[in-house]
DNA sequence: TCTCACACATG
DNA sequence: ACATGTGTGAG
């Protein structure tokens, strides 16, 4: 099961975020002497709580390794888990309260990739960014007490170049750099998303970032999967690093891959010198605050360490930022466990990545199910032949039953801007969603432009926030060349339906994302409801 | 660039 | 024994 050992995972380099209101470095040592904020009472204070949550990645030094050399994850039509996967530890939790973690994935820029002469090239403008989905942790909800008691896993979580993929894995463009994000959700019945006190943390661990591609193109990046997983053991040489018995086509002497041929060629070149941002911290008043952290990476020797094959802005820092959702209507209920929603990061229009170093629109708008499913089987979603076992999620769990379609959109917000979310308002989550509805057939992601907006539900649940100050304008800005944060996000959350067999993936195939917010606004918009799903996709 | 069947890996 | 996660290399 575990394939890791808590003890382990205390002692490997982790990147550590912390919330509190104090920029901290993430090096290794911190995550261990940190202080929980002593005078406050974790029963009692909710919001507070979030902001002590503590994330530490794990495995950082293997991310690392595969960060310097420049991350590449595989993407294939019927989904890729990653490698390494991502895998955090939660500290700071209040251990009765319940929370729901789940992980996107964001464009990190807006640039098209390609690999020439052995490292990662700009190779023109980023194709609009394919509906953003959320990976929901199977456990969620659960409580404090549960996500700290070991490794919180999103090993299962599976990545496909299928913009009509009907599994709810997260849908990403070959060729494009992204960047996952964990987000801690209160789901507090007392406190559910949407409501009053609810808030939600957004951790980023830049070292995770990885270009999308079909088939490997740095071979550095082929080695370390083939060295560190697994289950690409078969390709691991006896002794020579390179050599290896080709068991295919019934040869049975050693052979050299291609790759490693051109690999050796090209071999020598270090080339890029990341470069360690400084960390950096803002805090907004209001209660958001955004931080980034330094790796960790010591800044003397390994200045190079960061160094990775494609350009980044920031190198190997954290990125954390904490929402207070302080609005006063009602509240959703949290009672879905579904590991893949929309999210927050497709694409609206032209200008969407244009911005944003810090692309980290605030996402969720969170609507869950409606609570018909106390079980976790109720969770997981139904229609995945393909899935294994039914388990989509990270962990071995059964498939859910819920039907829930949602549909969240969010604002961009400035470049340069400090986090806040102030006023939200949201309608109530349409019973029937928990049900089974039919879910409409595909997701006109018209693309780029939102112009038209998908037409909100009935009942759809709307937070308006107001627009955030990023952080630190350049704060690390290694790479001046990347600009961009995105300046628009809007997120689709997307709930499978009942584990109704027949149904299963048809059915699913829409799940919806698409933006009717003008990037411009100073606000942030969540809305989530039913939508029907068009038909065609312009993917290109 | 991308897709597929394949041998071999985990669990 | 089975289900499923790997990179390969031809197409």
């Amino acid at each position: 099961m575990l394939q890791e050992k808590a003890s382990a995972v205390a002692d490997e380099g982790m990147t550590v975020a912390q919330s509190g209101g104090r920029p901290e470095l993430a090096s290794d040592s911190l995550h261990l002497g940190l202080p929980t904020t002593p005078s406050i009472p974790q029963n009692n204070e909710p919001d507070q709580n979030i902001e002590n949550i503590k994330v530490v990645l794990h495995d950082r030094e293997l991310w690392k390794k595969f960060h310097e050399a420049g991350t590449e994850m595989i993407i294939t039509k019927a989904g890729r888990r990653m490698f390494p996967s991502y895998k955090v530890k939660v500290t700071g939790m209040n251990p009765k309260t319940k929370y729901i973690l789940l992980t996107d994935i964001v464009p990190a820029d807006d640039h098209r990739y390609k690999f020439c002469d052995n490292k990662w090239m700009v190779a023109g403008k980023a194709e609009p960014a394919m509906p953003g989905r959320l990976y929901v942790h199977p456990d969620s909800p659960a409580t404090g007490a549960h996500w700290m008691r070991q490794l919180v896993s999103f090993q299962k979580l599976k990545l496909t170049n299928n913009h009509l993929d009907p599994f709810g894995h997260i849908i990403l463009n070959s060729m494009h750099k992204y960047q996952p994000r964990l987000h801690i959700v209160k789901a507090d019945e007392n406190n559910a998303f949407g409501s009053k006190n609810t808030a939600y943390c957004t951790h980023v661990f830049h070292e995770t970032a990885f270009i999308s591609v079909t088939s490997y193109q740095n071979h550095k990046i082929t080695q370390l999967k083939i060295e560190n997983n697994p289950f690409a053991k078969g390709f691991r040489g006896s002794d020579e690093g390179d050599l290896r018995v080709s068991r295919f086509q019934g040869k049975d002497y050693p052979v050299i891959s291609k790759n490693m041929v051109r690999q050796r060629l090209i071999s020598s070149h270090g080339h890029l010198s990341g470069k360690l941002g400084a960390g950096v911290v803002s805090s907004h008043p209001q209660g958001v605050s955004h931080y980034q952290y330094d790796s960790g990476v010591s800044h003397s020797d390994s200045q190079e360490a960061l160094s990775n094959s494609f350009p980044s802005r920031r190198e190997s820092s954290l990125l954390y930022h904490c929402f207070k959702h302080r609005d006063n209507t009602r509240h959703l209920e949290l009672g879905c466990k579904r590991p893949y929603l929309e999210s927050a990061s497709a694409v609206t229009d032209e200008h969407y990545f244009r911005s944003a170093p810090s692309y980290d629109p605030p996402l969720l708008s969170h609507p869950y199910c409606s609570e018909a499913l106390g079980s976790r089987e109720a969770c997981m979603y139904g229609g995945m032949e393909g899935e294994a076992g039914g388990t989509v999620g990270a962990d071995d769990l059964p498939a859910p039953s819920l039907n829930c379609n949602m549909w969240a959109s969010v604002q961009p917000y400035p470049r340069y801007s400090m986090q806040t979310v102030e006023a939200m308002s949201y309608q109530p989550f349409p019973a029937h969603f928990n049900s089974t509805v039919s879910v409409p057939s595909v997701v006109p992601h018209h693309s780029p432009s939102m112009q038209h907006p998908h037409p909100a539900p009935p009942d759809l649940v709307t937070f308006t926030t107001q627009r955030v100050l990023p952080p630190t304008p350049s704060s690390a800005s290694s790479s001046p060349s990347v600009p961009a944060p995105c300046d628009t996000a809007h997120s689709s959350l997307f709930h499978r339906k009942p584990g109704s067999p027949l149904r299963s993936q048809r059915d699913f195939a829409g799940y919806l994302t698409h933006s009717p917010t003008s990037t411009r606004e100073p606000t942030y918009q969540y809305q989530t409801g039913l939508c029907s799903v068009g038909p065609h996709w312009t993917d290109s």
